[in-house]
DNA sequence: AAAACATTAAACCGATCGGTTGACAGTCAA
DNA sequence: TTGACTGTCAACCGATCGGTTTAATGTTTT
């Protein structure tokens, strides 16, 4: 489906990018679904439904096991965890400024140390 | 520019599913940069680059500072601190060790299905 | 066998996407 | 002032998106 590491990742970050699915994957987090109960709590037809359901599958967010005529879903996060190893790259682009405080504070408590 | 919580959420991960935007962030962590040096790498016209930018800026991952006729860019990390948190909420479904293991075994069984 | 059910498939729609080209605007240097 | 430079804007293109409706597929119930 997703070939290489930048196409997943484009796929994680596209299925992600929309509210619909989103609240998708939250409603998993509390347990397996049917198509038809995922679909519920949106004003849209079960196909359209069906398809951000597809989306997420096919970004490997989602598993289906097909069970008789009902397609029970669940959350597979390892590929959100691939996407939370992406943005943890930048993370000292926002914890800097507690990484600078932290710094001053240590430079402080070496000084108290050495005048003590 | 966005409204809303979801709204944002929306921008930030569809900026962030086009790879050629990841990159153009991953450029900007190592200090800012012109549009035109953003747009170097890339086998794309200036304003196709540049409107990548846009939508960079638009989802507020971006700075612009116009100075003179460049328009610097730097990084700014909040809204990924955002995106970051969201991600946050489902890191008990991968963080388990039996969860990890779990998703392995059910990897390789994808696989060969997959090869059969 | 027939009817009800759960879901996908296909065709279609308008909107948006990623990209191009060409024209334009502002700034800098000769 | 005249160019060169940096970048955006506007119009356009084909592809994809999110959604619909209608039809079809397979399963369960009666």
């Amino acid at each position: 489906m997703v070939e290489n590491e930048a196409a997943q990742l484009d796929a994680v970050f596209h299925a992600l990018s929309d509210a619909t699915r989103r609240a998708m994957l939250h409603t998993l987090t509390t347990g397996e679904r049917s198509v038809g109960e995922l679909a519920a709590p949106f004003s849209m037809s079960l196909a359209g439904a069906s398809k951000h359901v597809k989306v997420l599958e096919g970004a490997g967010l989602v598993r289906r096991e097909i069970r008789g005529r009902t397609h029970l879903c669940r959350l597979d996060a390892a590929r959100l965890a691939e996407a939370q190893a992406w943005l943890r790259y930048y993370e000292r682009f926002w914890t800097s400024r507690l990484d600078a405080l932290d710094a001053l504070l240590r430079a402080e408590d070496e000084e108290m140390e050495h005048s003590k």
